[in-house]
DNA sequence: CAATAGATCATCT
DNA sequence: GATGATCTATTGC
C-alpha cells in the first residue's frame, strides 16, 4: 500500500526524516530508503526552485506526493520527491537505497557495481538500479509506476543528520539524514 | 588507498 | 557560454 498524499504534504525536512526506512519500489525492484536530502526550497539556494517557477523546476512548485527527476552534470537522472503545499515549492532527494528485491535485475543495470552494497548506494546509482528516468518527471507515487510503502522495522535503527554534500550554496545547513542500522 | 580528471548536456545567464 | 543535488577510471603515493 502507498504512503497517502498527507505524508508527501508536510515540510521537506519532516518528510526527508520520515521516509528513511520506507521501500521504494519500481517494477520488480524495490529497496529501502536509507539516504536522503531535504531541498525545502524558500530562501535555500541550493534548492533548483531557488531559480523560481520555470519549465524545470515546475513540478517542485506542484502537487506533493510526484516524481521529480532531473538530469545531473549530463550523465545522471537524481530522483525526488515533491513536498509541502502545492504552490510551495519543496522536494526530497532520494540518495541511497538498500536492495531488497529484483537483485538479479539491478545487478544486470549496474554492471560496474561490485556487490548489492554499490547497487544504489549514491543518487545516480539508484535510478539505474531502479530503472528510473527523466521520462518519470511528474509520476505521481501515490498511483505509480514508481511507489513508496511502509517498510519492516529495523532493530537498532538511528537516524544521523549532517550538511548535504555535493553542493556549493548553503552547504551548511544540516538537512542530509542517513539510516544506520 | 587517496586524489583527480573526464564524461556529457539541459537549463539558465 | 558557464554551470552542476555525480560516477567511474586512472594516476600517484
Amino acid at each position: 500500500m502507498s504512503l497517502p498524499r498527507r505524508f508527501y504534504s508536510r515540510p521537506a525536512e519532516d518528510v526527508a526524516r520520515d521516509l528513511l526506512g520506507k521501500v521504494l519500489s519500481h517494477g520488480k525492484t524495490a529497496g529501502t530508503i536509507v539516504e536522503t536530502e531535504a531541498y525545502p526550497g524558500g530562501d535555500d539556494l541550493a534548492s533548483h526552485s531557488a531559480a523560481g517557477l520555470t519549465e524545470r523546476t515546475r513540478v517542485i512548485f506542484g502537487q506533493a506526493g510526484h516524481a521529480y527527476v532531473y538530469l545531473c552534470y549530463g550523465i545522471h537522472d537524481c530522483f525526488n520527491v515533491v513536498t509541502g503545499r502545492e504552490g510551495e515549492p519543496g522536494c526530497v532527494l532520494i540518495r541511497a537505497i538498500d536492495p531488497l528485491a529484483g537483485i538479479g535485475l539491478m545487478q544486470k543495470r549496474r554492471p560496474n557495481a561490485r556487490n548489492a552494497s554499490e547497487f544504489a548506494n549514491g543518487p545516480g546509482k539508484l535510478t539505474r538500479a531502479l530503472g528510473i528516468t527523466r521520462a518519470h518527471n511528474g509520476a505521481d507515487l501515490v498511483r505509480g509506476p514508481i511507489t513508496i510503502h511502509e517498510g519492516k522495522t529495523k532493530r537498532d535503527s538511528r537516524i544521523e543528520v549532517t550538511p548535504r554534500i555535493g553542493i556549493t550554496k548553503c552547504a551548511d545547513r544540516p538537512l542530509r539524514f542517513l539510516l544506520r542500522y
